[in-house]
RNA sequence: GGCCCCAUCGUCUAGUGGCCUAGGACACCAGAUUCUCAUUCUGGGAACCUGGAUUCGAAUUCCAGUGGGGUCACCA
């Protein structure tokens, strides 16, 4: 039986790296009909975020990902304090009462064991005893080697704190273990502290799970991506106007791949066809572009009713108008754009009159314009067809480039260059508003 | 700096000793379609980090160097 588990900590907006994770642990799971678990580690109250744990599970859903059983470590308190007291009983770890060390600024420190380790002390916080001169290893699952060290190369590390709270490394094995994990998918920054892990569940006599550790998400100026690092936050991109399903076909791409190079996955594509032996071993960088590209895919696979909806969310104007033009304004705009957020630039000119530089006209443009509404107050019913062929007659007729023509109409009813075919907008921006329109370029 | 991981087009990657003249995708460039933009279609340039070793044969195995990344908290 395959369990995997999920095991974010609400201190933050939840980040693309870590949502990666989710997907590939419940792929894991999944594929194999397994269980798939989501556990808070919510052990560092200083930290912690006010709903951040709401956060995690919306996003979750968001994204489809179900978790068949969910647990909170904030709620094992004894249970941590009992495994800490056992390890140092049988003279695994030790009391410490030294001043609890910041995070470094810069430097490293270079004091591996703790002058507490021999000090038999009866209270304070509790490490553990590293060994020294033993070797110690696993092989990695998703590395698919072995990896070792020299246990005099690690540190006395924390494993209960003084305000009682379990640190990462020990409630890590203990919960792993009570909850029966066969595979535990985590961040490549995990490895260095691996060892100490894997004392832990000696000393416990716990069996190790198959432990695999994923890439690293890179920024694209170098170094790994963090919040600091433009917007990397899941909740940041959907604002920004990336689907869910681009985003999450664009991440598990990073770091996975299958055999046949296939591009386009849903979640359960993926997790049909998921495989091990696809992961990646080196770092992957976060590109846009191809972003981009999956979300421009996904934006004209949805349905014209769904994007619809979404533009609606982005645009009160928009949401406003009438239903059948917000849908034809969707399927003009649909395959022009790559985010969502890219509707107003675009379809702004419907809803807004226009501000008209006058330099971006050519030279005929009066002529043009002239033409224009001469052709639209005498028009007969107002469609598409109508419109095409009574505006390409008046182009014959007066010789006019065809190119230069229409572009003079889009400039004078929309003010840019860039816009959606400009006879499909006329007809839905209406005989009355588009002469009106005309007549102040005149 | 110690320890650990990694290394194929600009980017994501296929490749598990001969099928590699190294394949696909994004991006880029050119062309076609088109009233602009976009979509769509066609074509193009573009990579095995370096040096040794093993082998009849190496992108693929081994070693070293170099480069990149991670980590060295009573944070996860």
């Amino acid at each position: 039986m395959i369990r995997t588990r999920f095991a974010p900590s609400p201190t933050g907006s939840m980040h693309i790296g870590n949502l990666r994770t989710a997907f590939y642990a419940y792929a894991l799971a999944k594929h194999n009909k397994g269980d798939f678990i989501l556990r808070i580690e919510d052990t560092d109250k200083k930290r912690e975020k006010m709903g951040g744990v709401e956060d995690i599970k919306r996003l979750l859903k968001i994204f489809n990902i179900k978790w068949d059983e969910y647990c909170v470590q904030s709620q094992r308190l004894e249970i941590y304090n009992k495994i800490a007291k056992k390890l140092v009983s049988d003279g695994h770890a030790f009391y410490c009462q030294c001043e609890a060390k910041n995070a470094k600024e810069d430097g490293f420190s270079k004091e591996l064991r703790d002058p507490c380790r021999d000090k038999d002390l009866k209270s304070g916080a509790i490490k553990l005893k590293v060994p020294d001169k033993e070797n110690i290893e696993f092989t990695d699952y998703v590395l698919k080697k072995k990896i070792s060290w020299n246990t005099s190369t690690v540190g006395d590390a924390t494993l209960l704190k003084s305000d009682g709270f379990p640190t990462y490394h020990l409630a890590v094995v203990v919960d792993d273990n009570d909850m029966k994990i066969s595979h535990a998918l985590r961040g490549h920054d995990w490895m260095p502290s691996t060892p100490i892990h894997l004392l832990v569940y000696k000393y416990l006599e716990f069996t190790v799970p198959e432990i695999g550790h994923l890439t690293d998400i890179m920024d694209p100026d170098g170094g790994k991506l963090s919040k600091r690092k433009g917007s990397t936050s899941v909740d940041g991109l959907i604002n920004e106007g990336y689907l869910p399903e681009a985003l999450f076909n664009f991440v598990i791409l990073l770091g996975w791949a299958p055999k046949d190079n296939k591009e386009l996955f849903t979640l359960k594509e993926f997790v049909n066809l998921f495989d091990p032996l696809g992961f990646q071993k080196a770092n992957p960088i976060f590109n846009r572009d191809k972003l981009d590209w999956f979300n421009g895919e996904y934006i004209r696979k949805i349905s014209n009713s769904n994007l619809c909806k979404k533009f609606e969310i982005q645009n009160s104007d928009f949401k406003k108008m009438d239903k059948d033009k917000k849908i034809q304004i969707t399927k003009l705009v649909k395959e022009r754009i790559k985010k969502i957020s890219d509707f107003d630039s675009l379809a702004n000119f419907f809803f807004e009159e226009p501000k008209v530089d006058n330099k971006l006209f050519g030279i005929d443009y009066k002529k043009h314009i002239e033409s224009a509404l001469l052709v639209l107050k005498n028009i007969k019913g107002w469609d598409l067809e109508t419109l095409n062929s009574d505006l390409m007659n008046e182009v014959t007729k007066n010789n006019f480039k065809i190119g230069d023509f229409f572009m003079s109409l889009r400039i004078s009813l929309t003010g840019t260059k860039f816009t959606p075919p400009i006879n499909d907008s006329i007809i839905i921006l209406g005989k009355e508003e588009t002469i009106k329109r005309l007549n102040k370029m005149e």
